[in-house]
DNA sequence: CAACCGATCACCT
DNA sequence: GGTGATCGGTTGC
């Protein structure tokens, strides 16, 4: 299903998050652990700025911690956060210029056997969508499903073609977006900088 | 070196 | 709708 899919190219990532994030929509995340190959559709994500944005992670200045976030742009960002969830996040603009998308959500795509057994939830029927959407639909769930964790993938490069962690497309475009505030934060709270695929099933709970 | 707290999720009422 | 779990990065004493 993903056979026929692309790595984006690097430019597509040296651009404003918020373009960015907007055109990631309907793009897909993939995840290859030998022969298997796990893939997601990008349903929800955000963008987070530099200096302005103090919701951002970069408003700190350059830490050890973020510092994928100012490096060059298609690496993957992968931060712990309350002590229980890996997030992932795509670097965006040249090496030097912070901003990152956080991706929040995906729709499976391939692999969601593999991706259930990985959320601990081996039971699941899987051609039923209620099931389904307890895959991916938020940020910590989807780095779960697809065994994304801070010692093995941060600062990884997304767009190599021997890596094992790639986003792609595959031409699908996305039909009607949605922009809103960003979810689960108090400082820069009002910028409307999240956006979702309309309508769609898989994006995480409002 | 101790304290604080967060870009979440699942389970409870 | 509310909250506990659980950790590391960052900050303040």
């Amino acid at each position: 299903m993903t056979n026929e899919a692309k790595l984006l190219r690097r430019a597509f990532f040296n651009r404003d998050p918020r373009v960015v994030a907007r055109e990631l929509l309907g793009k897909l995340i993939v995840r290859r652990e030998g022969r298997e190959q796990l893939a997601g559709r990008i349903v929800e994500v955000e963008a987070y700025l530099g200096a302005g944005d103090l919701a951002a992670h970069a408003a700190a200045g350059h830490t050890a911690r973020n510092a994928v976030v100012f490096g060059p742009p298609g690496h993957a960002y992968v931060y712990f956060i309350y002590g229980v969830h890996y997030c992932l996040n795509i670097s965006c603009l040249p090496a030097g210029e912070a901003g990152c998308v956080l991706i929040r959500a995906l729709e499976p795509v391939s692999g969601m056997r593999e991706m259930a057994n990985a959320r601990g939830l081996a039971g699941l029927e899987l051609t039923l969508p209620r099931d389904l959407r307890k895959l991916a639909s938020g940020p910590g769930k989807l780095c779960e499903a697809l065994g994304i964790t801070r010692p093995r993938d941060n600062d990884k490069d997304m767009l190599s073609a021997k890596s094992d962690l790639q986003v792609m497309s595959d031409g699908f475009r996305a039909s009607e977006i949605a922009v809103t505030q960003r979810i689960g934060i108090t400082k820069s709270a009002e910028l409307p900088l999240r956006y979702v695929i309309a309508q769609n099933l898989f994006v995480s709970k409002k």
